[in-house]
DNA sequence: TCATTATCTTTAACGTGTTAAATATATAGG
DNA sequence: CCTATATATTTAACACGTTAAAGATAATGA
């Protein structure tokens, strides 16, 4: 068994320690903490990310939309019909460039999101208060730093 | 415009400033930058990810393949009938549980991870180039903190 | 003005994510 | 031995991810 475990550990430092997997697991146990709330009350994790961008932001095009909701735009082009299906969202064109589309949360939507919101940052104190803040901010720090010079030219 | 840059300022800081969308923003960034390649093979991510367990385990279940891999047991499902239709794995059935498969690497499934893991080697060290070593050793320390608190008991 | 090129959005096709349920085999208790 | 329960895997249904291409409108230049 001590073995075992040895092996278990050298396959654990190859595969795992490597940045995309060590991102989607961390992801990933994140998520399954929000996903049941968000299934309760019937969006996906990607909706409600684009809910709760366009409560930040009024009124927006889908190409802004999507970048900061971080979907690709065919996934938003699903999204959009399926919230505007559920009256969450007003979805008009934009009058000076007929090829924009100019998206908004609906009265009902603003409502939805505000309540949505409220048991996401219940949830989002619970992993605070079990990994610490401070580690938060400094893995954000270190998130965003990291996309920064992935960014960057060359 | 300085107004205009400071509101988009205060939507970063509320939306952005999460973990989940700062993790999957990272992991973008990083997999933009080795699907091009994957898909030159004709393997997608997921697929390259079970692939690089096998190897490293010879001999795998299914459900220890999909937990390593970091898929889902309905996706394994799909992504085993596709790398065994392309003679990449083997699977069989284990000698004492009728229940359990046993997934393998075929000997061209081998050649296939040596020559995909040696241009996936090279991507990786231009991106350690590019964001510097100590400090992807830093996200993956903090990583794999962060992983080790949310499942921690209560 | 007209054709060309660029931009915004949607559609298409196929693979994966997610949840629930079905199927098959093992195990445990009576 | 037989039934009930548990475990391993697959299937089903629907949404999203990914790439390529189509459709629609704008901007550009001869």
């Amino acid at each position: 068994m001590a073995e075992a475990r040895k092996n278990e550990a050298v396959s654990l430092s190859r595969t795992r320690r490597t940045l995309p997997i060590a991102l989607l697991r961390a992801r990933e146990q994140l998520m399954d903490r929000f996903r049941p709330m968000l299934l309760s009350h019937g969006v996906t994790e990607q909706q409600w990310r684009v809910l709760r961008v366009l409560n930040e932001n009024a009124e927006m095009d889908a190409t802004d939309l999507a970048e900061k909701a971080c979907v690709l735009g065919p996934s938003l082009s699903r999204i959009i019909k399926a919230l505007e299906a559920r009256a969450l969202i007003h979805v008009g064109k934009h009058p000076k460039d007929g090829r924009r589309a100019v998206i908004k949360l609906s009265h009902e939507g603003q409502q939805f999101v505000e309540t949505v919101a409220r048991e996401s940052a219940a949830i989002y104190k619970t992993i605070e208060a079990k990994v610490g803040a401070d580690r938060i901010g400094s893995v954000l720090n270190d998130l965003e730093e990291l996309t920064a010079a992935l960014q960057s030219p060359d």
